[in-house]
DNA sequence: TGTACATCAGTGAACGCGCGTTCACTGATGTAC
DNA sequence: TGTACATCAGTGAACGCGCGTTCACTGATGTAC
């Protein structure tokens, strides 16, 4: 076995030793919420002393970091498939999936969203590398706006425009929204750019619309909607299409309504 | 002292003393949140001794439970004291108000908060005593949407419907939220109301609108928007304003938009 | 008016627990000469 | 080919911590006769 094979084969066991701290933490996370979970019981998991795990990982706040990075990237991918799905010149059909597999990701792995969005756990600041991970859901729906505007779905000139009264650090935040690479709607460089009010107007929309549907699913996991509303579903489906006369103005989307499933 | 007199004043000092024992749990819950929370910790802040606290609470699930019950109360009165500071026949306002006044208190509370619409504590789960006091702050929005049919403010014939796909079971649920106190926009007892379906719609609007503020708020406090937004009350005040379209159709209360300080 | 008794708030020690983290160690594996 | 050495994964004991909860107790206060 040459050398380099050799520290090959090492690290490639580290790696596999890594994967398999994680994913235990990612059991143990289901099973008793961030809170909760703890080096110790991880090495128990594995068949490890507790004081092995350390060879792998500097501190229970690194395994964290570590599970925050997977779930973003599991609910990101989640949101990529469910997209994929779809025909990708129907936008609606686009939007009522990327939302719908969010919340059922959302619900299949309550604790690992609440990791995510839910209450911070104690003591413990998301450090760097989170950021970029948490871009990716998001990403879907900025992506699927971008689509449908140069599809030309979308008629910039029937976007409802911000309110009269927005004051103008504001409106050049969310003009700051639209150029970056997620939404792509205008220039990075600040060139002005014909019709630039509408698509803001529409950036704003699409973040209004991410935040409901987020918070929406938030407070479903928390129980918000017990003894409120039983078809929790249909309900949510309600909210999606809601945003749909909104986000793809023109061309016919109004009102698209009707699930497949519908009376 | 009479005997019943020495009893009430015996009674009046526990009172007193479980007073202050919540009031140290609700400044440790605002220092270290709720996971944090210690019975310990708040006997070291009154300066007895640990055991002695168990006179008064039975268990730490016990003082939870107490201080969810508070701070859904704390969260009620802030709404209706944000209510009752407007004009009573000005229901926009009174939206705007109650939304505001609801984030200034979460934004004022956040541990508290998250406490109540965050993830739950990990092994604790609500007790029945927790439920009336939860529906203190809605309740404050469903009073003003009644208030503004019944004094005309709102056209129920320009009340947007709900999607034609609508599940006959969702439409049962929200009938039944519609015939509540909160709302009280239908009667109790079920009995055919004219123009029935566009206050059940009514009612819904009301709920995804809830959904909104209160996950924009959560999310908000979670971090959802650093790097985002910097002018998080502009922002949320466009979102609120959004709704009014919504909310309170007909007699000229579209687009009311422009703030008071508004350019 | 005085004494025996009941009530109950608060004390202090102790229980058993699980945690994060450190440290000196063993033993296997691969490397250098 | 064989021996001395370095690397490093994993061990086991220990540290100090804070927690929830129990229990036998002291001492003050008020009650009954």
């Amino acid at each position: 076995m040459s050398p380099s094979a050799a520290a090959e084969a090492r690290a490639r066991a580290r790696e596999d030793v890594v994967r398999r701290i994680v994913g235990a933490g990612r059991r143990q996370l289901a099973e008793v919420g961030a809170a909760g979970l703890s080096l110790r019981a991880v090495a128990r998991e594995l068949g490890m002393v507790s004081s092995a795990v350390y060879r792998y990982v500097a501190t229970r706040d690194e395994l964290l970091t570590h599970l925050i990075v997977e779930t973003y990237d599991a609910l990101g991918e989640a949101a990529e498939r469910a997209d994929a799905a779809c025909a990708p010149e129907d936008a609606a059909a686009r939007w009522r999936a990327v939302c719908r597999g969010t919340r059922a990701w959302a619900l299949a792995h309550p604790h690992e969203f609440a990791l995510v969005h839910g209450s911070p756990v104690p003591g413990y600041a998301a450090p760097v590398e989170t950021v970029r991970p948490a871009g990716r859901a998001p990403a879907v729906m900025g992506r699927l706006l971008r689509e449908a505007v140069s599809a030309g779905v979308v008629d910039p000139a029937a976007v409802r425009p911000l309110p009269a009264g927005t004051p103008a650090s504001l409106r050049a935040d969310l003009r700051a929204l639209a150029a970056q690479p997620v939404f792509g709607l205008l220039p990075a460089d600040g060139g002005a750019v014909e019709g630039e009010d509408a698509l803001v107007a529409l950036v704003a929309h699409g973040l209004a619309a991410w935040q409901q549907v987020t918070g929406a699913v938030v407070l479903e996991l928390d129980g918000a909607l017990t003894n409120v509303v039983g078809d929790r579903a249909a309900w949510f489906d309600v909210l999606v299409d809601g945003w749909l006369d909104v986000l793809l103005p023109g061309a016919g989307n109004s009102r698209p309504g009707a699930r497949e499933d519908s009376v």
